[in-house]
DNA sequence: CTGAAAGCGCTTACAG
DNA sequence: CTGAAAGCGCTTACAG
């Protein structure tokens, strides 16, 4: 049943059926009446590749993988992914994934997958990210959930992951710690980088020399959570508190203090950014979990929304916001412990 | 630029143009080449939505979210939709997500999102689902990740959840555990209603009654682990001896018996299913985690296939795919306590 | 308030 | 080996 069929069948124009089925406001009261009854009636849906061919618009977002590590979803993407889908859902439009390898150099973007799509988001950019550059030679619009330095002329939405990373470490410092360690997301990407910058200025503030030997990156698995805490552990000056950039490196980070004994916001301090990812909550471990927070999932629905408006014809520099990250204190946080 | 301009350009029907660029072979080698280097050197893209108007197929495959829960993308569905968008990506087509309310009986299915689509796969399918249902009626080619009781005519790809954890089941009760927890999944869908059965029919073999105040079940979280199993232990006759439907869960659950002083694969024994996270992995846990396993992400590369082959008309019945689940020995699982 | 017609940018029988 | 033309199924000035 295509629109050619039903106007036949009801004796209408495809015009006047077409005008009817979209509302317009110059059909006759009757005449739409006839032509939604009909339509219902004969099951007729209309074609989307037709309808996007005649309005020029493909009517899809698409959405591109965090740079490294482009193959996997993990649950802080899928997250962000979930969010994304909830609003471009509520329109006509469709969300395309659109899986870039991590190789630099190789053809990252597909060009003619640039084709099928009227906006693009850009999740997880790393430091040396040049898909940007990309989307802009191909006249894409797009929007960044991230940013880098320079943040040039494009639309992005971020957390403040500098100042987050920075209250945290001064929150720590004000309990007492001195060697504090921070368990990083992988440092080649925006976000991990300003963490670390946020973590280094607060010590750097108070006289504090960085150790890097307190900073690990890389995957944000519990794995690694763990693995780097038994290392600092095992160290020879260990460290009397720790940042997670995770809820799931906190995880991991949690059982190699408890397998060694060490008790959590007693010996050992722990905060965790928490992403408000449903099935891992900083509340509900034990301790509580001493947190800055944001919620990806949020940053995905507005991020969904700035890619919608861009689609729509929005200006990009319109569009520049940085999320503040809300710091929660719960029972992971203590005093340093005396004596050391 | 597009197909017209390019040809004008080169002095050529648009038809010649086409076909040197589709790769035909009845086009003279002299002029492909004429046609491919002008083709790269104005940077001529096809557009996909004439494309797929033209050939009657959108060129993309929908992919329907988990019954239960749908709003979010839980980390074992991301890692599976990682498996479908890597394998779509190898094509020309694109993967669309297509967000399903989890509301009974409301429009579940915007049947104009179907028509976006060649071709479907159903992630997570309820007991109840009707999405197969609607799916046969539109006429839309499908394939399920899981499957319901009677099968009933259509592609699937399922594990063997059912033996699985039979299979699990018998071995703790071979090392004379009689007490056996499940820490299961939504009991509303179809894999976490296996699983049970599974549970149940080997305790049945062995005369053992199940009881079902040892199956607990609803969302795999971190945090419904821990307290289910706190809820277990508090109980006047604890488990010796707990099945956990995800790695998510077996996290919670063993922080809850680490505070509860109790040893792992000593006081209570754990098996946990592995879908092959790459962010929680079993043998790096402590100890290392004895698992049934089977890799979801995987399922999502072979499902996607499928899809792609049901969007190029080959036959439903064709797809009928059960994988076997691996146990794998580690030293979580160990005797029975004596004395119980 | 309604309709005839052109156009969106491709593909592909069909003819030469 | 190449081209003129129809067709995919919509939308939308434009005319009446």
């Amino acid at each position: 049943m295509n629109l050619k069929e039903l106007s036949r069948r009801l004796g209408l124009s495809q015009t006047t059926v077409s005008r009817a089925l979209n509302g317009y406001s110059d059909v006759g009261e009757e005449t739409r009446r006839r032509v939604e009854e009909a339509a219902r009636a004969l099951d007729y849906r209309p074609s989307n590749t037709a309808r996007r061919l005649a309005l020029g618009r493909t009517g899809t977002v698409g959405i591109l993988f965090p740079f490294v590590g482009g193959l996997s979803i993990d649950p802080h993407f899928a997250e962000f992914l979930s969010g994304v889908a909830e609003r471009v859902a509520e329109t006509d439009s469709d969300v395309a994934i659109i899986p870039t390898r991590a190789q630099p150099g190789r053809e990252l973007l597909r060009p003619s997958r640039l084709r099928s799509v009227d906006a693009v988001i850009v999740s997880g950019p790393a430091l040396d990210d040049d898909r940007m550059a990309s989307l802009q030679r191909a006249r894409v619009p797009f929007v960044v959930h991230g940013r880098l330095r320079g943040d040039e002329g494009y639309a992005f939405l971020d957390i403040d992951n500098e100042g987050a990373f920075r209250r945290a470490t001064e929150l720590l410092l004000d309990l007492g710690h001195r060697r504090i360690a921070l368990l990083n997301g992988d440092i080649a990407l925006a976000f991990a980088s300003r963490r670390k910058e946020g973590w280094e200025a607060a010590l750097a503030a108070r006289g504090i020399v960085p150790d890097h030997g307190l900073h690990r990156e890389g995957t944000m698995s519990e794995e690694h959570g763990h693995a780097w805490t038994a290392a600092l552990l095992a160290a020879e000056s260990r460290p009397t508190a720790i940042i997670c950039s995770s809820m799931i490196l906190a995880l991991g980070c949690c059982r190699a203090l408890r397998e060694a004994g060490l008790s959590i916001g007693g010996d050992v301090s722990v905060i965790a950014h928490d992403d408000g990812m449903p099935f891992i909550k900083p509340q509900t471990m034990n301790p509580a979990l001493t947190t800055t927070s944001s919620s990806i999932r949020l940053a995905g629905t507005r991020i969904a929304e700035i890619a919608l408006a861009l689609a729509d014809g929005a200006d990009a520099m319109g569009f520049r916001e940085v999320w503040p990250a809300e710091i929660t204190f719960r029972d992971s946080a203590g005093p340093a412990p005396v004596g050391l």
